[in-house]
DNA sequence: TTCAGTGCAAACAATTTGCAGTATT
DNA sequence: AATACTGCAAATTGTTTGCACTGAA
């Protein structure tokens, strides 16, 4: 996805919200956006610190709540105790996650999202958000004795 | 799911591991089990402290483990930052969570099943464990206001 | 009789909060 | 100039650990 467009996103998200646009938030959005795919809180403010960069750890999870209501990414578990945040791409996709190595493939389904909105219809739910994480055991891992 | 038949797989499942069988471990799978549906340690610590039960916290946490273990439980997030855990039924099933009033429906789905064998296959992934989660508005929470 | 399991409290890890100072509006 | 946001450290929450005691094998 387009850092420019994500940032203007956010921008006028927080605008809409009456947030001000600060500094560290766009830090947070940039650094946050810029890695390959999932991290967590406490690895996001490491890497932003040892780029040199002034943030606390308070401002980090305040702005991923931020990005969270605006849609921009999205939060998993992945059996571990805390939280992974990701890009929200235009495409929604699922977790297959390697339980030995914690490898983690995305991919999409459409199927699935058939499966998701015959649930949401027959039991009258308004859909906001789904996420398939299946665990199991990579080729790799499974080859190595 | 017959809690005599169980507390037999449990017991035996202890036996086979080289753990003993205490009657903590057996109170902690009775009431993880007579609950209803979905709870977290803290509260099936507390509701068997409140029936004047004698367990610990840290009793909890490990007959948990070990409910894991033997595949007689199993542990899901439900976007709070604390792990629920429930029976594992023979039927896999998926869940639909209302985000207002935090209620837990639950559902089975042929197709969902395809999607994953065709998915772990696709990635030469060994299927262990899956969880289907949608978030949403319940019919009750929708019309109200 | 032995040592795995227990209860308790203290430790730990992830996240949130209170407050005084800073910077966007 | 006003006050939302920040950094920091302290508080909170969920879970794990260390240790002396207890009870299943």
């Amino acid at each position: 996805m387009n850092i420019q467009l994500v940032r203007k996103r956010f921008t006028n998200f927080l605008k809409e919200n009456g947030h001000r646009i600060t500094n560290e938030r766009l830090l947070v959005l940039e650094n946050l956006f810029s890695n390959e795919s999932h991290i967590d809180a406490e690895n996001l403010f490491i890497k932003m610190r040892g780029k040199g960069l002034k943030v606390s750890r308070a401002t980090v999870y305040n702005t991923l709540q931020l990005l969270l209501q605006s849609k921009l990414i999205k939060r998993s578990h992945f059996g571990e105790t805390h939280q992974h945040y990701e890009p929200l791409s235009d495409k929604h996709h699922h977790h297959l996650i390697c339980s030995k190595c914690g490898k983690v493939i995305e991919f999409t389904s459409n199927a699935l999202d058939k499966v998701q909105n015959h649930v949401c219809s027959k039991y009258n739910f308004n859909f906001l958000n789904s996420s398939f994480q299946v665990i199991g055991v990579c080729k790799e891992c499974s080859e190595e004795k």
